[in-house]
DNA sequence: GGAATAACCTGGATGC
DNA sequence: TGCATCCAGGTTATTC
């Protein structure tokens, strides 16, 4: 389950790789991996074939790699776009190597210093996507998101909010947005117009670190408790990036095939029955708008939030 | 306009 | 062993 930690490490190890490099050839073997594309499999791949990368930026769960204008100097005007859904995943590949299980969209890369490799996309549930998209100006004229210091962001994305990572992320402005939101505080984590990058896993952590029950109010919230909480987020997201992020099954790995260690650290997240590390109380699953929320019921109190 | 819900999808786990 | 059902969950369109 890609969250921010993961798609961050996606996105380091894309870095290295993609900058500079000269698309050779693409291959769309499933266009169910281009849902957010406006056009067909034989469009995206004429769109990119023989253009140069510059990189990769990443904003939330979302990331991009900014297309070379066809003269080479100015700003890109267009980027590749990828959301890596629940189970997708892209990996660095010898050039010609066997096709993966689930590949979906195939590159072929010649970079200048590395050579021949290849980009594959894989997904097995097919709900993560690529697409060829316009880059527009950011709303607040700040560098678009980690890896970039241009303020250009994909349109697709131009309404997902910065993350608790990003230099430019806003915590009175979150701070107010919750004060105006009827809605469980779990709700408003995972909504990724207030707040971008933080999934099911990380919510439920975090909420476990500030101590907040999932089902409180985001308005009944008092500012102390905000700042905890973003504190917490913060917390919970670095230290997952630092093990490289969360692994439960094959769904996620890095761009190299390999897994997180962060699910070793969960404290609250899938464990269901178990003791809470605070105090000992088994932790609880509750269903939670068709997801799962995992608490402990007596350090998250449902009232007492300072 | 804001909030809540359903649908999309595949494969592993579980129960019979 | 084989089949049916449930579950995981990010985003978005639809409904209330």
């Amino acid at each position: 389950m890609p969250e921010l930690p993961e798609v961050e490490v996606v996105r380091a190890g894309l870095e290295p790789a993609v900058r500079g490099a000269r698309i050779v050839s693409v291959s769309v073997l499933d266009e169910r991996a281009l849902t957010r594309h406006r056009g067909d499999g034989i469009g995206f791949e004429a769109a990119l074939t023989g253009r140069a990368l510059r990189g990769a930026v990443r904003r939330g769960k979302f990331l991009w790699l900014p297309i070379a204008p066809s003269g080479g100097d100015g700003p890109s005007a267009r980027a590749i776009l990828g959301h890596l859904g629940m189970s997708g995943q892209l990996l660095l590949r010898a050039p010609g190597s066997p096709p993966e299980r689930h590949e979906r969209i195939r590159f072929e890369l010649e970079h200048p210093d590395h050579g021949e490799l290849a980009v594959v996309f894989a997904d097995q549930r097919t709900f993560g996507s690529l697409a060829v998209d316009d880059l527009i100006p950011t709303s607040d004229s700040a560098a678009a998101g980690f890896g970039s210091i241009e303020p250009l962001v994909p349109g697709q994305v131009a309404h997902i909010a910065r993350d608790p990572l990003d230099p430019a992320f806003d915590d009175d402005a979150f701070r107010q947005r919750l004060a105006r939101k009827d809605s469980a505080i779990k709700r408003v984590l995972l909504d990724q117009t207030v707040v971008s990058g933080i999934g099911n896993i990380y919510a439920d952590e975090a909420l476990w670190a500030a101590r907040i029950h999932p089902e409180r109010l985001a308005r009944d919230l008092p500012t102390p408790a905000v700042r905890r909480l973003l504190a917490e987020v913060r917390a919970v997201l670095e230290k997952a990036l630092a093990e490289g992020g969360t692994s439960f099954d094959a769904q996620y790995v890095n761009v190299n095939g390999q897994a997180g260690y962060f699910a070793h650290s969960l404290n609250a997240y899938g464990r269901t029955g178990q003791p809470c590390p605070r105090c000992g109380r088994p932790i609880v699953r509750v269903s939670f708008t068709n997801r799962s929320s995992h608490y402990c019921p007596r350090c998250q109190s449902r009232r007492s939030v300072k």
